[in-house]
DNA sequence: CTATATTGGACTAAAATAGTCCTAATTAGA
DNA sequence: TCTAATTAGGACTATTTTAGTCCAATATAG
């Protein structure tokens, strides 16, 4: 459904809240939660996968935690769709066994990368710092797209 | 994962060989099969989505089958999206019990509303007559992103 | 040591996707 | 009026993906 999974959705959520705290020291994962009202595991789990990702920074051990990995402002929505979105996966076409079956429908497949660079650039122009107090206008808005995006309802709230 | 549906994937298939055809008598979905090499029943399902979506018409009967509904070049890969990938799912966090729960965190989810319209404006600018002979350059293409978009591999070949 | 934290990954249930198939309904033409 | 060619609608199953939880291991401050 060209959706965006709730990893995602629930990943900006803490990237947001990280990104409106004060200090440098780190925020626990407990604490997080707290904060986005995102239940613990789920919280963990997105804390693992953004360390993994770069885009955190963790400190293990009593007083540990999260921060920010670099500047709220220098992280896009691409970078955060790419570490939460699961591994990269390439157009399967390319290079695998050569060459194409559908000599002639491989300008398709060509035709879907394309698209899919104009998504990128999309996301790349939006960032963080974006997300925390967004803009009335980002560049190229223009109509409503179907898109299950971040939302209060789909967010699984803890009980907290 | 932020991907295409192979329904999508065929969808585009089979839309750029109806473009391709010269006279404007139906082809019917034995013929399309055969054209893009994928099975017949995929076939027959995605083009019963496709008039439901009045992106081509049918002519049921003897000597019946598909045609464009419009010309090419005034398809967009929006349109295609919208017809192939499920309903329309606005997003959910919009105006179902009045008011959200994560208040603050609602700037998020308008952010991300914000991405889905970015996005949504460069699927508009590409046409399916785009599609049919691709344009080393679509507007806005930049880097890389990930996205299973439209591939050999993936597509499920008949074996006729 | 111990309490506080992260790390890695296993695990289950639910949902979405892919693909096939069956039974109408429709229509041209013999 | 039959018959063959076609689309229409939707049921159905298997596979894959997603969502969410939990556990055992590791690290660290005090």
């Amino acid at each position: 459904m060209l959706r965006i999974s709730k990893i995602t959705d629930y990943g900006t959520l803490v990237l947001v809240h990280l990104a409106s705290l004060s200090g440098d020291q780190p925020c626990s994962a407990t604490e997080v939660a707290h904060g986005t009202h995102l239940s613990l595991p789920v919280t963990q789990k997105i804390l693992k996968i953004l360390t993994r990702g770069r885009l955190v920074i963790s400190t293990r051990g009593t007083g540990g935690g999260y921060t920010l990995a670099k500047s709220a402002h220098l992280i896009s929505a691409a970078d955060i769709v790419d570490v939460l979105e699961g591994p990269v996966a390439i157009t399967e076409c390319s290079h695998d066994d050569g060459h194409c079956q559908l000599e002639p429908n491989c300008q398709v497949g060509n035709a879907w990368q394309k698209i899919s660079l104009a998504i990128r650039f999309a996301l790349n122009e939006i960032k963080l710092s974006d997300l925390q107090n967004p803009p009335t206008e980002f560049p190229m808005s223009n109509t409503i797209l179907r898109f299950s995006g971040i939302t209060q309802k789909s967010a699984k709230l803890s009980q907290s």
